[in-house]
DNA sequence: GCAACCTTGTAAGGTGCCCTGACTAGACGG
DNA sequence: CCGTCTAGTCAGGGCACCTTACAAGGTTGC
């Protein structure tokens, strides 16, 4: 029997063990990437390395997908240009709008990213079994396409159903 | 193979896929709450729920498990005492601490937020399977438990070892 | 039993990150 | 041409958290 059997139905709520694993995974990723020549990018700049890709975004769509207002992405790409990670280009077929699109220096932040993701993905595969987290990563895909297709175009676009609303 | 198998390593990045989840979850638990009796309590508040129990908790001991500055636990305190959900009682063995504790109502509405969190976990047991979702607990109790004890006291006073400092 | 030092909690002020409201420039349908 | 809708920006505000500085109470060593 667990502590509290009584007191907690279900032992510790999930949300304090999402909030803690999430945390002690991002640190790994945050301690590598400061020591990196790509130190000053900040959390919040994620959004944007997340979801913009190739040809480039425009803000609108940054906004939708990260859940955040145009402002407040706004300002973050206004901070990535200053940097020299983003610029904005043009939208060809729309005189409003601008497709923001990483720079060289971005493309290789991205990059050097992803891939130390997947460095600390696998040392804790190492850690915990690389079958427990792949079958974490595998459940967390699947909610996720599930409940956010939007925030995450790759799984939209490999699903075979593109979501009903 | 996954899609992207050359320009991301590893697919979606885990802290994306943890922070979909995290947030799906709770906005379910976070709509029931607001529905209820206890919808003026805010998320942030949560530290206090959390940690606190019983006999109560020192603002230093919340601080210290929720990774927070005592300066910020206090105001959220101080909150939760105006909304009549927590209260200050002097500590018997330290004239200069005070030990924070939940009113009646603060315990009935962290009774009812256990209550919630588990509703929601055993509905996403049926919509993404039982096993999964416990295999998932079970994991993500084993990563806390590791990597940050201090901040799951359940988790710490079962497991054999303290945890070394 | 007192001087030096450590802890507990508070006060004051600042920052990061995100929001709402109000606006301009361009697209689009009649 | 005119109303309306959309992309992005400007201005201002709020929340949650931080740092610095401090008063009151313990703790230690002589």
């Amino acid at each position: 029997m667990s502590p509290g059997s009584k007191n907690s139905p279900a032992g510790i709520p999930l949300p304090g063990l999402l909030d803690v694993v999430s945390e002690a995974f991002f640190a790994e990723f945050r301690a590598e990437l400061e020591q990196s020549e790509f130190g000053d990018i900040r959390p919040t700049h994620g959004c944007v390395f997340r979801h913009v890709q190739g040809e480039g975004l425009r803000l609108t769509d940054i906004a939708e997908r990260a859940k955040l207002t145009k402002q407040s992405v706004g300002e973050i790409v206004d901070d990535l240009v200053a940097r020299g990670y983003a610029q904005r280009i043009p939208d060809p077929e729309d005189r409003r709008a601008k497709l923001v699109c990483l720079t060289e220096r971005g493309e290789a932040a991205q990059a050097h990213g992803r891939r130390l993701f997947a460095k600390v993905e696998k040392r804790w595969g190492q850690r915990y079994g690389a079958e427990r987290i792949a079958e974490l990563r595998e459940l967390m895909e699947e909610i996720a396409a599930a409940e956010a297709p939007f925030a995450v175009p790759e799984l939209a676009k490999a699903s075979p159903e593109p979501a009903q609303v």
